[in-house]
DNA sequence: GAAAATTCAGAACACGTTTTCCTGGACGAA
DNA sequence: TTCGTCCAGGAAAACGTGTTCTGAATTTTC
């Protein structure tokens, strides 16, 4: 609005206005060597008077760091790598790091395409993030690198990842704690890392109140409500299902209110992820596993600032879900 | 600076080895001034045997760009903003251009200072975008911006925003093509430009066929289904609801189905935003409103490339939404 | 009062690339 | 032979900043 085209001053242009040398005027803005207050501050106030901001770019040249970390994240549509992203970006713009946004849409070439042009900008760290939790191949680059949500398949490299194990587990311990004796678990394709992960994790924590198996089914509401008919049929005598998502967990909700079955007087139910527009509008609203994934995505941006500083942190981190109790194991 | 990593090599260092100056090197990997091609070719064999890749940071400074947009939203939760994000990543990607992210929280505070952060690396250009449509007070930065979504109060600014009189007109008249002649509204708040603006058009459209008053209350299934038992009071005739989002609407069939109303046999229903969760795990499927957010991510960072390149576009641009038809509407 | 120490600020260079200008040689024409 | 043209490539400057080195002015010390 003010000046539609002129460059911005430089830092020359401060320097000339308050009578000093250019290298005068950079110490004096950013607070070292051995200058008179009274010369910083005509620097400073000739600064402040042309709306001078330094420009990064020779800032990252001539300090040999971008201030800059990458972002590669191979989920389009970002149900867990957003609050990962949002997290990271918010630890790292604390310290005046800037994130690019990088998204391979699951496309190896455009993998590649990103990690050259990060490696092209000089990135300072990349972060690595995917929407599975099975191990992902390790990406090739001079560069600090830390994995998030997918770890690396390499042990070496520095991977966060989220505890299911524990996860699901607390969700079963908090059934057990309300009484429950008879636990079901319904959850995602047998194929899936994490539905493995956490069915294991709930049939071990149950111990003798697990009841049957593990059901496996799509991560969807439809096959929730599916589940429910399996289930009763086989183990009637069923007072909770643990579910792996809040997706199935909300279908489980609805079915069982359609069949006159109440949760949670008769039947406890547990979801998993959070995600509030599951585990909010479900009916009754959702006791359910969080991940945590904005606070992952700050400890993974602070692990790569560490990182970048020279400290690595080697192998992978498991951080703790947090259990929220809500009316489907409660009540009102 | 004690540097773990071999850094980088330079373009200084290719040229040595393939025995010709720095300029000579940088001209036959650009393809440009004159140059046989013998000696280009042992310029590319050079670059490529030390896996040499451009330091952006100096051409940035040399070509006075940085082949950076910033993206600014105030929008943490991401429901509008991640895909017109993702749209404007896909776009600017293509031509080299990388996207740095910033969500300001909706806190004013952030929001400077990530404007003077951007600023000060220099960024080719900014696009800004918001979780409503509402118009947002323009930014103040001497570089081309482009606002999606929530257009600039600045009519002279450039806007890139969804036709919501369009689309609400479009899910209108597909009811009247189907038959339907007592079609009621249930929107969001009143307090909601989105709300007021397709109320208004879904009125409109409707003419005659439209039934009582439209509703407002929140954005939720809650409302949905509460609305259901209003309108069904005051207007047992109703044929057709045309919904401000597919939350809402998601409510309303729930809420009619328990009623024991036939969807879209008795009522049709029509949702807004495509929300797949939403639109898809509804039973029926709703026939929605998709708004076309990736697409118009896409096009406003093509808006600012082009303006970047010198031609700016002034004032707002209306983007046509697309009507999906499902069930909820057609039946099966 | 002279020598030493201290304070302050400027000159020069580095960071890595692109670009403009220039040089030296080959070649053709007068 | 001499002049002009064209070609291939090099030297140097520019982009904007930070840092190190150096030198002068001032103060302190003996």
């Amino acid at each position: 609005m003010a000046s539609p085209l002129r460059s911005q001053p430089r830092i020359t242009d401060v320097a000339a206005l308050a009578g000093v040398s250019t290298s005068t005027a950079s110490k004096a803005l950013n607070d070292t060597g051995q200058l008179r207050e009274e010369t910083r501050e005509r620097v400073r106030r000739a600064a402040e008077q042309l709306g001078f901001t330094p420009d990064s770019r020779g800032r990252a040249l001539s300090s040999g760091r971008s201030f800059t970390v990458g972002l590669i994240t191979t989920d389009s549509s970002g149900r867990f790598s957003i609050p990962i992203m949002l997290g990271a970006e918010d630890a790292l713009s604390a310290g005046e790091m800037a994130l690019v946004l990088c998204d391979t849409r699951d496309d190896p070439l455009r993998e590649q395409h990103y990690l050259k042009s990060l490696v092209s900008r000089r990135v300072d760290g990349i972060i690595v993030t995917g929407r599975r939790t099975e191990p992902r191949a390790p990406i090739d680059v001079p560069i600090p690198v830390v994995y998030a949500f997918s770890p690396s398949t390499d042990p070496d490299d520095t991977s966060v990842i989220v505890d299911d194990h524990g996860g699901a587990a607390s969700a079963v311990r908090h059934l057990q704690s309300l009484g429950r004796s008879k636990i079901a678990h319904v959850t995602g394709p047998d194929s899936h890392h994490s539905a493995q992960v956490r069915a294991a994790a709930t049939v071990e924590a149950a111990g003798d109140a697990f009841a049957g198996e593990p059901l496996h089914g799509e991560w969807s509401e439809r096959w929730g409500r599916h589940a429910v008919d399996v289930l009763l049929r086989a183990h009637p005598a069923v007072d909770a299902i643990a579910c792996g998502s809040d997706q199935i967990a909300r279908g489980v909700c609805d079915r069982l209110r359609e069949l006159g079955r109440s949760v949670p007087d008769d039947i406890a139910v547990t979801g998993y992820d959070n995600w509030s527009v599951m585990a909010l509008a479900s009916r009754p609203p959702l006791t359910t596993v969080d991940m945590e994934l904005e606070e992952l995505g700050r400890r993974t941006a602070n692990l790569l600032l560490d990182a970048i500083a020279g400290s690595a942190h080697h192998g992978p981190m498991e951080l703790p879900t947090r259990l929220i109790t809500r009316e489907s194991t409660l009540g009102t």
